[in-house]
This record gives C-alpha cells, sequence and structure tokens, in this order.
DNA sequence: ATAATAGTGTCTCTCAGACATTATGTG
DNA sequence: CACATAATGTCTGAGAGACACTATTAT
C-alpha cells in the first residue's frame, strides 16, 4: 500500500457514505414425514412482533466482523437452539441465494438482506432462542404461497416483511438444483436408499415420479450415487424386498441431468 | 402498525447497529469483433488508484434511496458516459450475480457488494467519468483468468478487490445461462441471423460449435427465435449465401436446452 | 475457379418415459 | 393369500452429434 493510501485510510468515516444495515436470512428447509418444511421463527420484537418469519438477524460489520456464510449460521443456531459446529446442524449445505434490496421492505431503515438456503437431514425440533419466540419446522404447502411468491388470504402463517418472496424463491432454486446437482443427498442420512432418494425428490418437486425409471436414472449418472455393498434392515412400510443402500458419490453435477417432468407452462 | 411498535421505531438508531457498506458492482458483457469483452475502468481513487476494476460505487442507501439494479445502472452511466434511459443502456438485460462480503476484501472497512451482470449488444466505446480515470471494453482472454477466480501472474490488467473473482463467477454464469435460456439474443441487435447467434455462443463459451447442427437445433426449440420472413442484405465475409433473418422469440426458457459440450472435467 | 458459408438431409447412439416382469417383503 | 414394493428388462420416440450434400456468395 502505497503512502498516500495509509493516509486516505485514515480520514476515511465509513459513516460518511451513507450507512446501510445488512443482515442475513436463511431458508432452511427439510424432510419430514416426505413432506417438505421450512424452519420458521416468530418474531419477539417489533417490526411485525408475533409474525412468522425467516431465521435471520443483522451482520456483524465492524466490531468482530464475521463472514456472511458464518453470520447465517449463526443465527441459525441462536434463534433454533440448534448447534452448529458439531450436532445438528454439522452436516448442513449452505449456498447463497439472493440479495434484497428494496427500498422500504423494512420499516425501519434501510436494509440489504442476503438470504441464504439450508438443506438439512431431518432434525430435531428448534427451541426458540435469541429473538425469537418461537421456532418451528413448517411445511412449506400449508403457506400458501404462489407464484407471484405472495401468501395466499386465509394462510396461518403469515410472513413478515418479504420472506414469502425469499421463501418462493429459495424453493424454486432448490427444484432447479435437484435436476443437476446431487443435492437431494443433502437431505438424506450418509447412508440412503433410491426409494429414500425419490421421496426427496418428490416431496420438493410436489409430484410422483415412477419408481422403475427413477431407480435406473440414479444408478446410470456417473458418481451420482455408490453402492455400500449392504442392504437396508426394513422393507416399506407395505412390504416388498429390502432396498439396498447408497452413499453420496463424488459428483458435483448430475449427468445427465434428471429434469422434471412437465414444466411446459414455465417455458413462456 | 401498533402504538408500540411506532414509539418502537422513533427510539430507533441505525448507527447502533454496526452498520456496513454497501456497493454495488456490474459484470458487463458484449461482443466485439467475435470475442467476449468485459467493461472496466481504471480507479482514479484510493484504494487500488491506477487499477482496473468492474464499474460500482456505492449504494444511495438512506438519502434518495434507490434500488440495487438502479444503482448498477446508474453507476454504470456515471462511469462510462453510457447513458441509461435512452441510447446505448436501453436495452441492456440486468440480473442479480451474488453478493460478496468477506471481511477485508476492501481495505478501507466491511464493505459488502452486491455484483449484477449484464449482457448488450455492441455499444460504443465508453468514456471515463465519475470516479474513473479511464474506462474500456477489455477482451477477457486477455485478463489471464483462471479456473480458480484468480489472475495469472503478468497478466496487463490486474483487477482490484476481488474483481477477478466476481468476474469469474460472472462468465460462468453467463456460460450457464446460454444453455437454457435465450440470453444470447441479448447480445444480439433486435434483428440477427443463426450464424450471428452462433458467434454468441462461441465467445461466451470459448469453442466452436458445428455450423449445421447449431442451425437446426436453434430452429427447433419452441419460441427461441421468430423469422422475420426477410434476408440479410450481406453474406459472411468469406462468401456463402446470404443468411435469413430472425428475431428473438417469447420463450425464456429453452426446451430442450443448447448443452455445451465436453464438460466432463467440470462434472467431479 | 476456388473456397468458405447457409441451410438441409441422413445415420447412429443415448436417453427418457411407458409398461411389463420377477422376486421379496408386510399385513 | 392378497398386495405393495424393489429392482430389472423391453420397447418407442425424441434428440444430440457426426457427416454428407447442395446452393450461394466473396475473392
Amino acid at each position: 500500500m502505497t503512502e498516500s493510501e495509509s493516509e486516505f485510510l485514515e480520514s476515511y468515516d465509513p459513516r460518511d457514505y451513507d450507512p446501510v444495515s445488512v443482515t442475513v436470512d436463511v431458508v432452511a428447509l427439510t424432510i419430514r414425514d416426505g413432506e417438505l418444511h421450512v424452519l420458521l421463527v416468530r418474531r419477539g420484537h417489533a417490526p411485525h412482533a408475533g409474525m412468522w418469519a425467516l431465521p435471520g438477524g443483522f451482520v456483524r460489520g465492524v466490531r468482530d466482523a464475521e463472514d456472511l456464510p458464518d453470520a447465517a449460521v449463526r443465527e441459525l443456531a441462536e434463534e433454533t437452539g440448534l448447534s452448529a459446529k458439531q450436532g445438528p446442524l454439522e452436516r448442513i449445505h449452505l449456498e447463497q441465494l439472493r440479495t434484497y434490496g428494496k427500498p422500504g421492505r423494512d420499516p425501519r431503515m434501510r436494509i440489504i438482506s442476503v438470504a441464504y438456503l439450508a438443506f438439512a437431514p431431518e432434525l430435531p425440533d428448534p427451541e426458540a432462542g435469541g429473538d425469537a419466540a418461537d421456532a418451528a419446522w413448517t411445511p412449506v404447502g400449508r403457506l400458501g404461497l404462489t407464484d407471484g411468491g405472495d401468501q395466499a388470504p386465509g394462510t396461518t402463517r403469515r410472513l413478515a416483511f418479504d420472506h414469502a418472496r425469499i421463501l418462493s424463491d429459495g424453493l424454486e432454486r432448490a427444484r432447479a438444483k435437484l435436476e443437476y446437482t446431487p443435492l437431494a443427498t443433502a437431505f438424506c442420512a450418509p447412508e440412503f436408499t433410491i426409494p429414500e432418494l425419490r421421496a426427496v425428490y418428490e416431496a420438493v418437486w410436489g409430484e410422483e415420479l415412477h419408481a422403475g425409471n427413477f431407480h435406473r436414472k440414479v444408478l446410470s449418472v456417473p458418481g451420482f450415487v455408490e453402492s455400500t455393498g449392504t442392504t437396508s434392515d426394513k422393507a416399506g412400510r407395505k412390504g416388498g424386498p429390502r432396498p439396498k443402500l447408497y452413499r453420496a458419490g463424488d459428483a458435483r453435477l448430475l449427468h445427465p441431468a434428471l429434469l422434471r417432468p412437465s414444466r411446459e407452462e414455465e417455458i413462456r
């Protein structure tokens, strides 16, 4: 760094630059009982006290400055009691979703929110903590989301701020990522069966898949799953042979991809 | 809003919440002479004065609060002299890329940068303005980007901050989007020929495509292009029949997609 | 004339989807 | 036993890629 740059830095006051606040919000998804669930917290403070919202909060910017993904995990842990480094959040997959910064999206002030998307295997029930008055896994089907990202009237859990839109974007991202990445395995235990994997796809895409074709297709994609050589100790609840067990393979992209059936509507 | 919420808002000081500054940076791409170019500006002030960087700057957060895409277009216009509402930037396609917020990415202070990706048809040379000492379309091939998003040593135009990484992410996004969206048409004039469209794909993907197969494929995707019924008045520079002219169609997604050949390396 | 190009046709291989079949478990 | 399920097999049609061919233009 040059001399003039050091001088410059000393005379620099960040607050001259019209600062805004930055938050992270997390769309955490999991599968429970064959249904896709999202982690929601009930807000303990204004604004929107009492409403349900995505877990999230302010990024520590200067004091104890933290990276954005770290902030996402911290807020997730604080508000839901799920411990981060060891325990439930250990095997979580986290990726950035997108950033929401429309003026007026928060009534307090100008807030830019960086949204993250998390995929988790089945986790225990959360416990409210931090600013949250309550926390719970909620079936996304009961939130009445429209294609436009709004909530249908009469929905029991109305989401605060623009969180319905963020959730909607997160769901679409999740649906798309199942097509061309092995991310569905992030919803499964370390060892899983092909029918379990199919249940993940069916829950996220919201439509039933042909069991036979799905099976053959998964095994034909190089690196998607690898055999453990073992067999599950229990069959399906309605009988049938005991399925074989698999692990996630080393592929980062699925080729060929597993495309969703019937998306003619979305093309135009 | 309840009584207590109004009280709450009045007692609220945003600066209690450890504010950070937010910038937008723009990866603006275009095709010139069959080669992919990115718009760069040379920094007029510290830090990194004299180095090349992506156009961008601080978001107006509170006074004249602006939406993030508006900030991106404004910075683009200010630093390059390309006028926004009418003129060169009129037909530009803009989308959010991702957000970069690692502590220390800017030596001044904690800065969160929301990066945007812009696709433009061939534009005039920019003129430096605002904080920029210079501005120019630069062939991305000469920036020596590695797969990891770094720049090879000896590259003439070293990029400031983490802009090499941002550019690298933007290029990968552009390459991927050509596969399943009709975005290549955003690089073309309102009326274009199939060989021109193919030149866009070849420039962005960096590999030659089979002319015959590409032609048939583009026409077979519903809504990708629609015929104007007219024919170009000039042939290719080395002869051949005069190609027919097409417009962008109404498809938002390409089905089936035009997949890149030979990406075996990227799968694992 | 030579060479490059636009556009179309043909062939093969892969893959998705519909359907069938067999073995194996539950109730 | 009746029935659902795991896993595999078969068939068909769509599509990608390789190659060939004709017509048209620049040099």
